[in-house]
DNA sequence: TCCCATGTTGCTAA
DNA sequence: GTTAGCAACATGGG
């Protein structure tokens, strides 16, 4: 269930062992993925994230993109020989040496093979962007600040787990509308933002339940998480103790005393 | 049985 | 046209 810092590991990971690499097959395991695309034997040309999309350019100008939604994750196995196949897995890329699989309990991943083309996308969360420009877009806004920055219209990355370690950070309460930060509240997010997704990025990303890495391997980030999945737990800044809220439909987390 | 789940989209109503 | 709020998608786990 990936979020940014996920996506982005995947996404270094790929560029490791996939790229240069000439595809052998695809094997259509959900039907609701669609046929098999007509890809010949083409060779992966690189990898690009872009928001919580993975794109592996092909040499021929298009790129399969694949979106892991809820549920999805990527599984690379090396070598020649003979891998089992685990349960949920939908689709596979077969490589001379070592396949692809994409697994996905839920069924919600997208995948698809276009043009590769370069469109306009809101600001990434890990790029540097003016407070300015957030305050102007939230200044019409009457959803809460969390709302907001999980909007991936607004901002590309953020999710529910990083939307409330990056509020706890900065301090602010989850449930404040958007256009009542001040100036200096934005700035804060904007700080605490990068830090935490790239840290996250660092750390492989968050393991608390079926996260993994391709390599099967379980993200690191979970044990740097100061409230998200943590109720009860005691807020590290304060003491007290972190609480869960249904916000706008989904699980939310906070230090109800420092977060304002 | 019910509620929960790291995401997005499409509908409806204001 | 824009915005906010929800149900839907499909499955498994507690």
């Amino acid at each position: 269930m990936p979020e940014l810092p996920e996506v982005e590991s995947l996404c270094r990971q790929l560029e490791l062992v996939a790229v240069g690499k000439r595809i052998k097959e695809i094997f259509i395991l959900d039907p609701k993925l669609g046929s098999p695309p007509d890809i010949g034997r083409r060779r992966i040309a690189g990898i690009q994230r872009r928001a919580k999309n993975i794109l592996l350019a092909l040499d021929d100008g298009r790129a399969i993109r694949i979106h892991l939604r809820m549920t999805g994750r990527l599984l690379w196995q090396a070598g020649a020989r003979e891998h089992a196949t685990p349960r949920h897995s939908r689709l596979i890329i077969t490589f001379g040496k070592g396949r692809l699989l994409l697994i996905d309990p839920r069924r919600f991943a997208i995948f698809e093979v276009a043009q590769l083309k370069t469109e306009e996308l809101p600001p990434d969360a890990l790029d540097k962007f003016p407070a300015q420009w957030l305050s102007e877009i939230a200044a019409r806004r009457e959803i809460s600040v969390k709302s907001f920055l999980m909007d991936q219209r607004i901002i590309s990355g953020i999710g529910n787990i990083y939307a409330c370690e990056i509020l706890h950070a900065a301090k602010i309460n989850p449930a404040r509308k958007a256009k009542e930060l001040s100036a200096a509240e934005w700035r804060r997010i904007l700080k605490a933002g990068p830090a935490i997704l790239s840290q996250a990025v660092m750390c492989r990303g968050t393991t608390v339940s079926d996260w993994r890495d391709l390599f099967g391997n379980p993200g690191e980030y979970q044990h740097h998480l100061k409230v998200y999945a943590k109720s009860g737990a005691r807020c590290p800044r304060c003491g007290q103790s972190i609480s869960r809220v249904k916000l706008d439909g989904r699980g939310t987390y906070l230090c109800a005393h420092c977060q304002k």
